[in-house]
DNA sequence: GGATAAATGTACACTTATGTCAATTTTAAG
DNA sequence: CTTAAAATTGACATAAGTGTACATTTATCC
């Protein structure tokens, strides 16, 4: 019930510890990924650890990686699907911020924290955020807009959601919704269109 | 040199912990905020820092009082500055981003990174953050915006400013002064008067 | 110059974490 | 049932932090 448990008669694995060091993470911070706790968590011996990892570094790099695997990727992807006008191509952006499957906003605040401390993680941060603006920049530009305000909009969208996720605000689905038709004028500097708010709503309401 | 020393022949003082506490804070993040490692930083032995403090907690307070006192009043202060139009009032308003006397934008950050673990703070975090948006919305208010599109605009400049802390960038003055102009109109729906910019950028082009 | 309070330092006891090693238990394969 | 690999454990050595008790130094006030 608990954990995975029967899966192969052994209670510990890579992935029991790397969830449970996730789990750490995004609760407590990176400080408080630490082998003993993670262990007394687990209900395993602590050293049991070791068969897995080579140490607690080996671990921490472990979630970097999956880090850098989920949260880019898809942000990208969404600025390029296919879309009419600015509005719709917005609307597909906030996607994002609604699937947890798209992008993982507690995952990415704790890493943001993190990199306080570690100044390679803190590289690999600003080259994701790179290439995060440098895709809505494109996006806003294929829409028509001149390059200096297409670098704004995409700051704009992109800072507002870094805001938010590090405003660790919990609000539920439907306030979130009801603010998006004002978002989508801002950032883009239109109104959206009701039926792409209506296509937009129906892909986002039921809580998947 | 290194300290303020020669200033009564005492090295030590609730200040110079609680500035080295500071500077620790903003490095390396609460975790970082240890008395023995700031002793060896002040040459001075771990254990007077008890002679001023009770003991660890009462230092960490010390920093979330002079974190609170600082930041929030002054954003305030700059909504309510006055403005003949909304464009201006919006550039009062991005002096706080440019002048580290009216915003600690480090501070700030590593308040944030702390409330992962604190929820004392979290919540004190949150009502900051709800006395700020409200003030930005009622200045949206005063220039004719209707409430929703208020409310929006008020979090898209808010958020834009966290946003851009979490993601510790660190442009020179020039580059970000060249974005005001588009940040202005992003975020009020239209652009500042050419007046209105040499007004600001009078005032915030030399570097204080 | 001696008393006194402020500030500092030394020694101790305690806690929590890390990583290694050798011994043991568990599972699966022959 | 034996065996070998996979996984787990407790004991050990080490490091870094916390806070307390008590002795000592330093500046200042009379």
């Amino acid at each position: 019930m608990e954990e995975q448990s029967q899966n192969g008669g052994w209670r510990g694995s890579p992935d029991v510890w790397l969830n449970a060091a996730y789990d750490a993470l995004l609760e407590t911070g990176v400080d408080g990924v630490k082998i003993q706790p993670l262990a007394k968590r687990l209900n395993l011996s602590r050293t049991s650890f070791y068969w897995f990892f080579k140490d607690r570094k080996e671990l921490l790099d472990a979630l970097i990686t999956q880090w850098r695997e989920k949260n880019t990727g898809n942000l990208i992807k969404q600025t390029e699907a296919f879309a009419e006008t600015v509005t719709e191509a917005m609307l597909n952006v906030i996607d994002c911020w609604l699937k947890p499957e798209l992008f993982d906003a507690k995952f990415e605040f704790a890493i943001r924290g993190w990199s306080v401390r570690s100044p390679a993680l803190l590289r690999e941060i600003q080259s994701a955020d790179e290439q995060r603006l440098d895709a809505l920049k494109q996006m806003f530009m294929r829409f028509g807009q001149n390059e200096r305000l297409a670098d704004t909009r995409a700051r704009t969208t992109y800072l507002v959601q870094i805001g938010y996720i590090s405003m660790q605000t919990d609000e539920d689905l439907a306030v979130r919704l009801q603010r998006i038709p004002e978002y989508v004028e801002v950032f883009t500097g239109q109104p959206p269109a009701q039926r792409e708010l209506d296509r937009f709503l129906a892909r986002n309401q039921h809580p998947a």
